[in-house]
DNA sequence: ATTTAAACATGATAAATATCATGTTTCTCC
DNA sequence: GGAGAAACATGATATTTATCATGTTTAAAT
């Protein structure tokens, strides 16, 4: 496995941090920051950290886009949960003191900061706000898989499938284009989101691309008709 | 539908608190929370809050056994969480303020305690412990919304039943018997909970019965064989 | 630039699971 | 305690989806 590339940035500056759980903190809170965190680049398809191990700080999104997966029982991979720029990464573990249950790799070249263990928990502990940020963080993690399971235990591959499209687009945005989905995933990995087989994944991209709901051009996806890709998605509200 | 009945105890020497996010008060915060909460009793099947619901208070199970569901778009039930004597209901609505995305449904006659909003917010940014506590509540109840996710995308229903037994049977311990299975859910919640259809669930129960891994008495489900059902489950760790 | 592997694609088939139909049993409420 | 509803049960059938097979295209590495 490569070694991600440190270096040293100040965090005051970090244009990020106003998107991040960190935008909470006190001007001199944040220059004690820079010396209890460090900061890497990742090539694609690096780990940031995997599946067993043990945290030893907090990751923060500079840039790049990160999965969040774990295995399934016969090696199948499961996409959880994706992270963009101003996402913090691998909380959960740090904070219930367990190994890491899942991995996170980056689907681009990223850069990512990790800020120390023990300075975290500290600040938490002295900045309630900051600890309410974080809450606030898990809560949205939280209703997001429970509206998961949901559409896992109640909607059809197709509806799924539809749905995942439209979750890759609330999470990454469009393109220049204002149409197509601001990341690349193989059919594979979407596959891993939706829960069904690759082959199932690439017959239903094909299909909603004849039913002129979308546009494929490689790993490109451009969504043409939005109104009926969220009507095959079947969605509540 | 049916009104909870109310009145009011002491937190001082209440013996549920002790297993709760609240037991890390100091006394004289707990005295206070005697004048900021009340308690009810509800009877089977009754609502204790409701999807679109505005939140006014956290939720603490004194007795009784409570289902956090969800509303499928076709009016089909999925059962989120379950809940016991110590456990908090509804605090993610409430922490991220926000309308109820889920209900929750009493299983049996159930004791409820409702805090106060403004009395728990406060205390949460006075005590970080209190805060600390309730992040884990929440860090674990994620970790088993993303197992259940993985279940679900990647496990057949047959293990995902088995599952299920085990998950109850881990939720709410066996019966004095030491093999039946401390809660009764009809087949439709069962399958609410594994997403499945009632007849699939009701067939494979059977089979479960058939192959002397469960014995069935009505709702009462009996694990005669514990390694085989574990084993059906194809559990990772 | 060429080789090699990964990703994409599509048809045929098998397996899993839902749905429909119908009957029985067990609760629940007057 | 009896009427009615809800829950349980099981067979037959249809549908969905996975799996297997095989070929093509694209991307990565030497």
């Amino acid at each position: 496995m490569k070694k991600p590339i440190q270096f040293e940035t100040g965090c005051a500056h970090c244009n990020v941090r106003i998107h991040s759980v960190f935008n909470v903190l006190e001007s001199d809170q944040m220059n004690e920051m820079v010396m209890h965190k460090s900061c890497s680049t990742y090539k694609k398809g690096q780990y940031v950290f995997a599946e067993n191990g043990l945290p030893t700080g907090l990751f923060c999104v500079n840039s790049g886009k990160i999965k969040i997966t774990t295995t399934g029982f016969d090696g199948k991979e499961q996409i959880l949960r994706l992270a963009k720029s101003g996402d913090i990464v691998g909380y959960r573990a740090l904070i219930s003191n367990e190994r890491y249950a899942s991995s996170a790799v980056t689907l681009e070249d990223a850069t990512i900061c990790i800020i120390d263990k023990a300075f975290f928990f500290k600040t938490m502990e002295s900045t309630p706000k900051l600890m309410f940020e974080v809450v606030k963080k898990m809560s949205r993690d939280l209703k997001e898989a429970e509206d998961h399971i949901l559409s896992l235990s109640q909607k059809n591959v197709r509806e799924r499938m539809a749905e995942a499209l439209l979750f890759l687009k609330a999470t990454y945005g469009f393109e220049e284009d204002q149409k197509t989905i601001g990341v690349s995933l193989t059919r594979e990995e979407i596959a891993d989101y939706v829960g069904t087989s690759t082959e199932s994944c690439i017959r239903l991209l094909s299909e909603f691309n004849q039913d002129k709901l979308i546009v494929l051009n490689g790993k490109k996806i451009s969504i043409i008709n939005l109104p009926m890709l969220i009507q095959t998605a079947n969605i509540v509200d």
